[in-house]
DNA sequence: ATAATAGCTATAGTAACTGGAGGAAAACAT
DNA sequence: ATGTTTTCCTCCAGTTACTATAGCTATTAT
């Protein structure tokens, strides 16, 4: 049996978290001591773990729990988790996709700018209009 | 003078949005009609724009907020601004330097799962541990 | 005059945590 | 057994940048 504390240490989330967690039915209820602590079994790290793992691949909750139901239900297809993770690959390249042409933008505004005062300011002429943009965002 | 919505219109930003900017002094208290309701110069229209482009660029609210009382300077230096965009600029390199492995383990995940049922899916058993994983994330 | 459109304020909700206050339990040292 | 330190508890508020709703009023068009 593992203390919040530890469970926190062994799988990189933190306490407050972890609580969190079960109050959003992610994790179940924590059995509790005689104190009223919470104590873990290793299978309840597992499922943290997984849960952290997806976290931080950009996992939402949402998706997450979804993910947890399915893998309690071993004998049913695997179609959705699929789903689940190729729309997760969607979300991931569009967000790359979107923050590519403001690293463009963002060079060319921060690297330009060779005013001593902030009336020549390159930086602040580039955001008062687009007409200094290599493309739209 | 522009209404609220006119306003809008013009710059892309939503009316709620622009009623949020004002709570958040990012814009002025507007004038208003006889009716209360808000009226707008075309320099309210311009500073808006200018918020509403460095926020496509991902610009913090108290980033903006910074630039804006620097463009109110137009003697001083513009070291405070140029600073500003590296900063924003080395947090959009930062967002996608850590998106990359990200969409890489997902490409991984989500384009090998070949299994029929959950109990093989690998997408699961990838989550479930990092044995599988190609980078530390 | 009436109807349609646009605007007002105030409040709450979103996602996923994070932090603090005030107090109780557990672990360790003497 | 007692004291101290560390860990834990619950509850509540704050974070970011909006977005939505409810109930009401102003302006514009017919």
């Amino acid at each position: 049996m593992l203390t919040i504390g530890e469970l926190s240490r062994a799988t990189g989330v933190k306490i407050p978290t972890i609580r969190y967690y079960e109050q959003m039915g992610l994790m179940a209820a924590a059995e509790r001591s005689e104190g009223n602590q919470r104590r873990y079994e290793p299978r309840e790290r597992d499922r943290l773990s997984f849960i952290k793992h997806a976290r931080d691949l950009g996992f939402t909750i949402e998706a997450i729990r979804e993910l947890l139901e399915l893998s309690a239900h071993p004998e049913r297809p695997c179609a959705d988790a699929d789903e689940i993770a190729v729309r997760q690959l969607q979300i991931v390249r569009d967000k790359i996709a979107k923050l590519r042409p403001l690293e463009k933008e963002l060079e060319r505004i921060a690297t330009r700018c060779h005013g001593d005062q902030i009336r020549d300011c390159y930086v602040l002429q580039s955001l008062a209009s687009h007409e200094l943009c290599v493309s739209e965002h």
